[in-house]
DNA sequence: TTTATTTCGGATAAATATATCCTATTTATA
DNA sequence: TATAAATAGGATATATTTATCCGAAATAAA
């Protein structure tokens, strides 16, 4: 469904707003190993997420990644997915034809379409606020 | 979504599905044409489609592929995703944890298996008739 | 100002997915 | 039986994704 890079990006993002509305920032090292992801790898994905303005870096000593307190609750899935897989998910024909197109649709437009919309809708509805919420109340985890 | 092998399998079961119900057996040359796939790459997936009893193959001079007229109806697109996706998007977590698992779920977890179970439901009750009739009736098409 | 720490970014490597090529095998027909 | 036409399958090439490595730049604190 997502990239690995994608993955990486959301579980990422998640800890970090969690540790931010504690009110810390976080290295890629200690990313890395609380969401069991590869560390060079995921420090890419991170700078990534950076330059998309879903995160934000503080370089040098004592810096790391962080989310502004008061914008946790802004960010939304789909703008992770956005900035790491593109948006194909959302516009992109179920079977590979260059455009999905209702003048010229695939055989599996219509049931794909709503499933598509049903995605699309749900990422663009769910924030980091409650997904971080998830994790602080021991109910959700990001590894294993 | 889904890779490229599994779209271009899709789109060649339809396309297979729909000449042989007017009898027809098709090649790979004629297949890939017909839905704009690379033709070497589109024959190792017929093959992989051959090994798990989706469509069936006739060697030798006058052969090609085609489908049962009578079992047409009972081939689900499950059954080809299964086949050369796996079974991942089906019960895969959509964080990438190791498996879905409602006693150690991700963050995405329960909005995430509402969708992938809409899409299994999809997959398990589309047929290759119906898709076929589509294209059949100049309502949709395989390629561009 | 020096030092230690940390992100940034380019280069490279490894793994996987996609695609091509060529030969062997099969089979209907002449 | 010989021939031509077609799928099967191994070997190889290319592209993309995933992953690692290392030095440069930034920055807080000593
Ligand atoms: S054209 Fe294929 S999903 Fe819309
Ligand atoms: S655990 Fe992630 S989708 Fe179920």
């Amino acid at each position: 469904m997502f990239s690995k890079a994608c993955e990486y990006g959301i579980r990422a993002s998640i800890f970090i707003a969690k540790n931010s509305r504690e009110g810390r920032r976080v290295s890629p090292r200690e990313i890395s190993k609380e969401i069991d992801s590869p560390q060079a790898f995921t420090a890419k994905i991170l700078q990534d997420l950076v330059r998309h303005d879903v995160i934000k870096s503080v370089q040098g000593a004592y810096g790391g990644f962080e989310i502004d307190k008061d914008t946790i609750a802004t960010i939304k899935l789909s703008q992770i997915v956005e900035a790491i897989d593109g948006n194909g998910i959302y516009s992109g024909c179920g079977l590979g034809l260059r455009e999905c197109n209702e003048q010229h649709p695939c055989p599996m437009h219509d049931k794909f379409k709503s499933i598509r919309n049903d995605l699309r809708d749900m990422l663009e509805t769910t924030n980091l606020e409650e997904l971080a919420t998830g994790i602080k109340n021991g109910e959700a985890f990001l590894k294993v």
